[in-house]
DNA sequence: TATTGTTATACTCTATAACTATA
DNA sequence: TATAGTTATAGAGTATAACAATA
């Protein structure tokens, strides 16, 4: 069979693959695909609260401080006191985040590069194209997965 | 940036949130996805070992006895005695997890339907060819994810 | 009174090891 | 001795509620 029913099965088979080998890529460097979101979303826009990076990861408030915790303690991660409203905690990488960071971005580059070689130059364009419009089609927040935190819930 | 790196990610977002909306769907029926994956490993190859399906699924063995007693309690699944090897149980579904079997094929098709709809006809078969090149290439195994079980593992 | 961060607690899933009954 | 199924237990992650400090 060539249905849709499919070719979904299909993109979350592949999705589960490359996030699994993405992981795999991160573990020499001490972080979890989840660690590595946080970082990349606090380096991307620094002096955030800890709710709205929760709100933003799909993260349960009182996970995120445990991750934080574990970052803050590997310190590539620090808490800035905030004069304005002293509930909050604005959160930025130090130096060493910066730097992990970087080396997040290279791994995740080759990881890219290794899981599309099975497809031609033309052939990897044409599916970046279509799953662009997939995602956008499905209002997608680029750079976030939508967290499988959903899954396996359920009790007959 | 279009690089192969968020090419990859793209395939993991768009199969985190495709796995998510067919759990979705599964939840009316009272089913999690990995029970409708044990549903269908079952229906497909009917009278196999419980060893044999806790490989295929890439499931702990100790898991696969909570689930079978689960979908048994329910009246979906059974363990039928093996006369060569007494060690053994034969897994079978019962009339009414065939009838469950079904509904989950209709709801398979319904969701990927509804998941492709952002692409027109043409797109899809583009696409679905592409991402099966890709699975080939990557020895992915028809019908089965390779589950998410190593993800998150890591300490720093 | 509402909000931020935090702690406590329960539940699920993963993982490992040990146990039983068969072979 | 080896294997299939099972049980027990420990560790993550998810979820909810309650709490202290601050607004």
């Amino acid at each position: 069979m060539t249905g849709s029913g499919s070719t979904a099965f299909l993109v979350a088979q592949l999705g589960g693959l490359a996030a699994m080998r993405f992981g795999d890529r991160l573990a020499p460097l001490g972080l979890s695909p989840a660690q590595a979101g946080l970082l990349r979303a606090v380096g991307s826009q620094p002096g955030r609260s800890q709710q709205a990076l929760a709100a933003e990861l799909s993260l349960l408030p009182s996970r995120l401080v445990a991750m934080v915790d574990e970052l803050e303690a590997d310190g590539v991660l620090e808490r800035r006191p905030n004069p304005n409203d002293r509930r909050h905690h604005a959160l930025h990488l130090t130096p060493a985040g910066e730097k992990l960071l970087r080396e997040i971005g290279k791994v995740a580059q080759e990881h890219g590069r290794d899981f599309l070689a099975p497809l031609g130059e033309q052939d990897q364009e044409t599916l970046t194209r279509l799953l662009g419009r997939l995602a956008e089609g499905h209002g997608l927040t680029p750079g976030v997965h939508p967290g499988y935190a959903r899954m396996g819930r359920t009790k007959r």
